[in-house]
RNA sequence: GCGGGUGUAGCUCAGGUGGUUAGAGCGCCAGAUUGUGGAUCUGGAUGUCGCCGGUUCAAGUCCGGUCACUCGCCCCA
């Protein structure tokens, strides 16, 4: 270190370009599947009124008390960085009046923004895929997400390095029994609760029953649980969900301690999981967010998603997306060198991928080709100027020919 | 916000109990090969030892502070 380090702001990354594919590989696995079911991809701004945010989140969570990058602007208004997609994309469909076009069906990737103490997995700058579908409230819209986020999974090669987990947290009528319920049951016992969950049980009750704390866990034991207060309604919506699930073959377990942060969640909450990457094994999670619509002040409307992590997901891959191998333009002399950029322009213009190395001498510049990963040097000095050809090298094989300069491109059909 | 670990070359890391010019591997540069990569060999460059202060004749090494990274808690993707 030369000099005094110049770091980024704590909590973000430099994207270089190995990370980018990663990252690529992730973006373009969800567009593929989202465009097969007929989703559009929608983008929204990064910042919105705090208002966006605070009311639907929920203003006991922890993202709207103390993670949320809140800023008054120049206006006097006060904005805050997305900490998640959701919101905004209702806040657009209210914006635009979409409501006379249900369903609507939106996917999106994009960076969002937490203040929070990094680790793995974990960053104050993240991105995120996500998928929307806003208008039906039957099963069925549950089950296709599902599907979507299980497709895009299977796709990045990850269908084995995954589970899905699932639990209903019923219409607000169950939710607010249980929770009614459960708070009975643990006030009276609230001294032998670990910290945190004694400050849960005032602040968001649901949290404390996915508590990690040993005793916790064993106090849940006797606690009454979701399922027992879901009406029939939500009992049986939750059944058809499940036999979705099922006629697609998507294996999936009921994990009836999974509960969601944000306030706006009703009937289904999912996650698809993983062992591999430590504390953070959410890749991908969502659920049903009937009531957020009306919470945002447009109508009642019902609308389910999911959100998955890119970086978490990028990390995942097992294999290293490949970079574009290019055919390496070696020009020898004065003559060659003016040649080249020319010859280049031509080639990168008829769809070839050519690296220019700009300095060295033959050797120096086919190390760099190989460095490079270049499938070819095309090598073209005095000789093969006078001679009209260009010498191809074929960096795989090492076979070397000669290649007409005039219709370069049709002689190199097989190294585009 | 809370707790643990770690900061030495571009990267990965050595440097018992303080003691001259701080090392290795990889990578990088040059040469062996005036127009031919990968393999091999030879040579070379690179460090305010995270930063500030203290103790000491002497600090990469000990002490204090600070910053950063990292793992975990909370929470979440």
């Amino acid at each position: 270190m030369a000099q005094a380090k110049l770091q980024p702001v704590r909590g973000t990354h430099d994207l270089l370009p190995a990370d980018c594919r990663r990252h690529r590989a992730v973006t373009d696995a969800t567009r593929a599947v989202a465009e097969r079911y007929g989703y559009g991809e929608i983008a929204t701004p990064i910042f919105e009124f705090t208002e966006v945010f605070s009311r639907p989140l929920g203003e006991t969570t922890d993202v709207v008390t103390k993670e949320m990058y809140t800023f008054v602007d120049r206006g006097g208004d006060s904005l805050t960085l997305r900490p998640e997609n959701t919101a905004s994309v209702v806040r657009a469909v209210i914006s635009n009046g979409l409501f006379n076009e249900l369903p609507l069906k939106y996917h999106y990737a994009g960076p969002m923004f937490r203040y929070e103490r990094p680790q793995k997995g974990r960053q104050r700058q993240f991105h995120q895929i996500g998928v929307e579908l806003i208008g039906p409230s039957e099963p069925e819209a549950d089950v296709e997400v599902i599907a979507m986020g299980a497709d895009v999974l299977a796709d990045l090669g990850l269908a084995d390095r995954v589970t899905l987990e699932i639990n209903s947290l019923g219409d607000p009528a169950s939710r607010a029994a249980h929770r009614a319920a459960l708070v009975a049951y643990l006030t009276p016992q609230a001294e032998r609760l670990s910290p945190d969950s004694r400050a849960r049980l005032a602040r968001n009750p649901l949290r404390i029953l996915d508590t990690k704390d040993e005793g916790d866990r064993r106090m849940l034991d006797g606690a009454p649980r979701l399922d027992q207060f879901l009406n029939s309604e939500s009992t049986a919506f939750f059944a058809a969900v499940r036999r979705g699930l099922d006629r697609l073959r998507i294996a999936h377990a009921v994990n009836p301690r999974l509960v969601r942060g944000f306030d706006y969640y009703t009937h289904t909450a999912f996650e698809f999981v993983t062992e591999h990457l430590g504390a953070q094994g959410t890749v991908i999670g969502g659920g049903r967010y009937d009531g957020l619509v009306a919470q945002l002040g447009g109508p009642d409307t019902a609308a389910i998603g999911w959100a998955g992590g890119i970086e978490r997901l990028a990390m995942l891959l097992a294999v290293e997306p490949p970079a574009p191998r290019a055919i390496a333009l070696v020009p020898i002399g004065d003559d060659a060198e003016a040649r080249a950029q020319e010859l280049a322009h031509g080639l990168r213009r008829a769809g070839f991928v050519i690296d220019l190395g700009y300095r060295g001498n033959v050797r120096r510049r086919m190390k760099r080709a190989n460095k490079i990963g270049a499938k070819a040097a095309l090598i073209i000095g005095d000789t093969e100027l006078a001679k009209g050809i260009a010498t191809l090298r074929d960096l795989t094989t090492g076979d070397q020919s000669e290649v007409p300069l005039d219709g370069l491109a049709g002689a190199l059909g097989a190294y585009r």
